[in-house]
DNA sequence: TAGTTAATTAACCAATTGGTGAAATAATGG
DNA sequence: CCATTATTTCACCAATTGGTTAATTAACTA
């Protein structure tokens, strides 16, 4: 795999490790908060593995307070997916447009008035 | 792995298949226009298995033309994807305030005149 | 010091992934 | 029909992944 952008969807691949990221959005939080909502589905050990997953991806810093070992959010691998899509938002607004222009011939006047997308600029 | 926003997020765990992605925003491609960049370094079956990796991740379609398996990129997977890191925008936007706001501090006047993040509304 | 809580490490296992070469299928063109 | 081009399927393999249980380390607390 080796490159980061790679490493970096490998960890998202996967929706405990999602969940992880959810819960830490609401702040800092120590291994065993993280695990609490899995343990009826798995151990600790596989906890252990999926935060060194997300570590590894840079998706998460862990620290070590006593016993404790916090766990936070790290902003900018999960900007790199972001600036990684990017690229591609302007695929997906385009076939919009064809949608919109498409809903326009069938019934004009009827069609999407302000609901989503009002196109910056 | 089961759920589709997994499925996406491993497909894209991959340089090659990113890079097909790349190729198909440019237009619709068949297997060998997909293939060609990468037959130095791997056969054609593997380019079928990513390929299909692709498509049942939703992320591309796959049609018949003559001997031809013409591939186009489909923008929804794509849009889940960006949807869910929409999530996380505020995170990071958050994190350049809390960037900026320190600059400021350190050194008035000379830090961040509109450059990026004009903050929208 | 002994006990408890927090977390990790080690050794193992089954399933999945990413690749291969060889053979098969599909469609076209002479 | 035969040859060629495009693509897939098959059978296999090694490495990785996601999980396990048992043992270990680390730090607090009584």
């Amino acid at each position: 795999m080796a490159d980061s952008l790679s490493q970096t969807f490998a960890a998202l691949a996967d929706p405990t490790r999602r969940a992880m990221l959810a819960r830490l959005s609401q702040g800092e939080a120590n291994v065993s908060d993280l695990a609490k909502p899995f343990l009826k589905e798995m151990s600790l050990p596989a906890i252990t593995k999926h935060i060194k997953v997300l570590e590894s991806a840079g998706l998460v810093t862990k620290t070590k307070e006593a016993q404790y070992r916090p766990c936070r959010l790290n902003e900018e691998a999960l900007r790199e997916v972001a600036d990684w899509i990017e690229h591609y938002r302007v695929f997906w607004e385009e076939s919009f447009d064809r949608l919109e222009a498409y809903l326009k011939t069938v019934s004009p006047r009827k069609s999407t008035k302000g609901k989503r997308h009002a196109h910056k600029k």
